[in-house]
DNA sequence: GCATTGCGTCACCATCCTAGTTGCACAATC
DNA sequence: GATTGTGCAACTAGGATGGTGACGCAATGC
């Protein structure tokens, strides 16, 4: 099911920023690093920007760096940061007046998708950036 | 991110299977439930099939009909049979050997996603066909 | 036996989303 | 003022999805 890899790009940018600590990186100099191109990575922190995770300087000397620090960054809001719409979707068809489970499905489906969707984000909440940056350093 | 309403009309087709008893119903009749094409019911009923959820008979008097009681019926496994990739995905970009969160950050993303994954299927896993199916027809 | 019904599957098309790319305006530094 | 870099728009290419038609095959009912 999974068309985008927002997300995981979105945590790798993430935690290079955090590893550079304060200095700032340029989209050209993070794109090298997740091996795509420099509008795909400024369109992504645009997304961040907007969340208040990142802070983009523009002009000479210009780039990204943290607005936040690493452990005040959960993942769960970098998932709706860049993922608004849910990893759940409904269908959006019509619904057949003349057949019971189609009207009523709806809201069914829609209060059991939302507590699935709830646990994802529980658990993504419980991981800070810190915490992924720190396992990625000692992996290394 | 979701691209593919597949779980929601799985767990569509089931439950109007369930409230059919064991009536057969034919992939038309199923189509104009979720207002779509008696091929995409087949395909979606196909992955059902092969997970053992439901049966399907060709010939006259063919149609579907739910394989196992609808007690016995978890969310998480007709997720699991109708979206066999998961949620949550990985970018694939080669990874830069200079960067060094660029070389760590797979295995540990992959954990995390891990975990977020299962309590997504452990949200799902508490609800089975028969609660949604009851559900519905106390709604309607 | 034979027509009818319905699944299983294939091929094809339209549509949408994502990622990749180019180009240009604007901002900030040197 | 030249250079550097973000912000944003338009365009392209690719893959995934859903919709549609067509065909083979099985099972029923006459």
């Amino acid at each position: 099911m999974p068309t985008s890899s927002r997300f995981a790009v979105a945590v790798h940018l993430l935690s290079a920023l955090a590893h550079l600590g304060g200095e700032g990186a340029t989209s050209a100099a993070l794109a090298a690093s997740v091996n795509t191109n420099p509008v795909v990575v400024r369109r992504l922190l645009g997304l961040l920007s907007r969340a208040g995770f990142v802070a983009g300087r523009g002009g000479r000397s210009g780039g990204y760096e943290l607005a936040r620090e690493p452990s005040k960054i959960r993942l769960d809001a970098v998932l709706a940061a860049v993922e608004p719409d849910g990893v759940l979707a409904m269908h959006e068809n019509a619904t057949n007046r003349v057949c019971l489970v189609s009207c009523g499905i709806k809201p069914v489906l829609g209060h059991v998708f939302a507590k699935a969707e709830d646990a994802l984000r529980s658990s993504l909440r419980r991981t800070t950036l810190a915490e992924v940056l720190r396992r990625v350093e000692n992996a290394g």
